[in-house]
DNA sequence: ATATAAATTTAGATTTGTCTAAAAATTATA
DNA sequence: TATAATTTTTAGACAAATCTAAATTTATAT
C-alpha cells in the first residue's frame, strides 16, 4: 500500500507532532531521518497529493486523520515485534529497535494480529511504550519520571524517555529493568542524585540525568 | 548488504540452475520473476559486476559460490520464517509463502539465529523442504513421490512437489496434511488412481496427479 | 526598517530498477 | 545453406527517492 519510506515519513511526522506541536520543519523532519531537506520538501509534495498531510509552503505540516492512521499502524507493529523480539527471542531491549524498523514494513494484517495474539496482546513494548490497537486507540500510560518521586515510595520501573542504545545498555549493567520494583531512599539535595533500593534489598544511587529518563508507576 | 531485488534473482537463478541445468536463460528467469528480458540483463550485469554470477553474452548465466551463498541464506531464512509462522502463529501451510517472501529480506543475523533456535532447529519447513544449515549445507531428505509407492507400505506424507496454493489447499480439503500417516491400499491399473488410508482409519480416493506431487518417507 | 542569517524550496542531476521498441545474435527450418 | 523465427541485447525513457547548489522566503537583529 504504502512504501517503505513513505511509511517511516510519516511515523516521524506523527512523532514531532507531538513533541513540536502543530506544523512539523522540514528541517526537524530532515534532522530526524538523516536525510536533507531538499529531500524532505519532495517527499512531502508526494504525501500532500495522496492526502496524507496537509502542507503550506514555508509553514511546515500537518498529518490528516488517514496519515496519523498510516503513523499508528506502523508504529503498532513496530512495538508488537520489539515484544516479540525481547519476550520470545530475547534479544536485550537496547537491540530490539533496529530489528523492528525493518519488521514494522512486512505488509500482512493477518500477520501483525496473529503475532498479537501469539503474544497475549501485550499493552506495552519493551521500554514501556504504549501499543495502539488495531484501531489507532492508545492505553495511555500516565508514568512519572522518576526524579519527581518522593522518598519512601514504592514504584515499578514502567518506561524509560531515553531510548539510546548507550542509555539502555547503562541500566541493564546497573540492573534496572522494566518492571522492576524498586523504591528511593534519599534524594542528595546537592545534585538531585538519587539512592534506590531494587527488590527491597540492593541498593544503588543513580545521578539525575539517568532518573529523569526513567518512568516509574 | 544485497537488496531485496538482488537478493530474489539469485534465489530464482538458484532454483532454475537445479532445474534447467548450467546457463540458465534470461528468458526463464524473466518468466519466473514475472518481469521482462530486458530488465533482466540490465540486472544480470549488475550481479556480474559484483561477481555473484558468470556471464556471457547470449549464453546465460551460472552463479559463482558467493552468488549460491547469498541464495542459500536468503532460502534458508524464507524456510525457517514459514515454520515460525505455521507452528507458533498457525498459518495455514497455503498462506505461509507469500509473508516470507517478504521477511527473508530482513537483515540481521542474530535474528535468523535466534529464531532457528527459537524454532528448535527445525530441519524442514512446512512444504517438506530441507532448510539449509549457517553454511549452506542440505539435509538431502530422500523422498519418494507417492505414485511410486508400492501397495500395503507404511509411510508418512513428507513433502509436496506441486507448491501452488490451489494445490496445497485441496490436500487440506482432503485432510493431507504433513506429517501425515498412510497406506496405499489400491492401485487402479486404469487410471493409476490410489486408494488410500489415512492413520489406519480413513479411506480416501486420489488422483494420479495428485499423487505424482506428494512426497513420502 | 533594512540588512543579515536561517530555513525552505526549486532546478537539475544521480541511482536503482524497470519498461518499450528496435537491433543484433542465435537457433530452427525449409 | 539461406531464410525465418526466436532469443537476447542495446538504446533510450521513466518513476522513486535522493542529492548539491542556487534561488527564494521567513525570521532576527541592529
Amino acid at each position: 500500500m504504502y512504501s517503505f519510506t513513505e511509511e517511516n515519513y510519516l511515523k516521524t511526522i506523527y512523532k514531532l507532532s507531538y513533541k513540536d506541536g502543530s506544523g512539523v520543519s522540514t528541517n526537524s523532519i530532515a534532522e530526524n531521518m538523516e536525510t536533507k531537506a531538499a529531500s524532505v520538501t519532495d517527499m512531502i509534495k508526494k504525501l500532500s497529493d495522496k492526502k496524507l498531510l496537509k502542507y503550506q509552503k514555508y509553514k511546515g505540516v500537518n498529518l490528516t486523520q488517514k496519515g496519523k492512521d498510516v503513523a499508528l499502524q506502523t508504529i503498532r507493529k513496530h512495538r508488537i515485534w520489539e515484544v516479540f523480539l525481547h519476550e520470545k527471542l530475547k534479544f536485550g531491549w537496547e537491540e530490539v529497535h533496529e530489528v523492528a524498523e525493518q519488521l514494522e514494513h512486512i505488509q500482512s494484517e493477518l500477520l501483525i494480529n496473529k503475532l498479537d495474539e501469539f503474544l497475549g496482546y501485550p499493552t506495552h513494548d519493551p521500554h514501556g511504550d504504549p501499543i495502539p490497537g488495531e484501531n489507532g486507540e492508545f492505553h495511555s500510560n500516565a508514568f512519572v519520571s522518576l526524579d519527581t518521586v518522593e522518598a519512601n515510595k514504592k514504584v515499578i520501573l514502567s518506561g524509560v524517555i531515553n531510548h539510546s542504545v548507550p542509555f539502555l545498555q547503562h541500566l541493564k549493567k546497573i540492573d534496572l529493568t522494566l518492571g522492576q520494583k524498586l523504591m528511593v531512599l534519599e534524594i542528595n539535595e546537592y545534585d538531585r542524585s538519587l539512592k534506590l533500593v531494587l527488590n527491597e534489598k540492593i541498593e544503588i544511587f543513580i545521578s539525575n540525568e539517568v532518573a529523569k529518563n526513567i518512568l516509574v508507576k
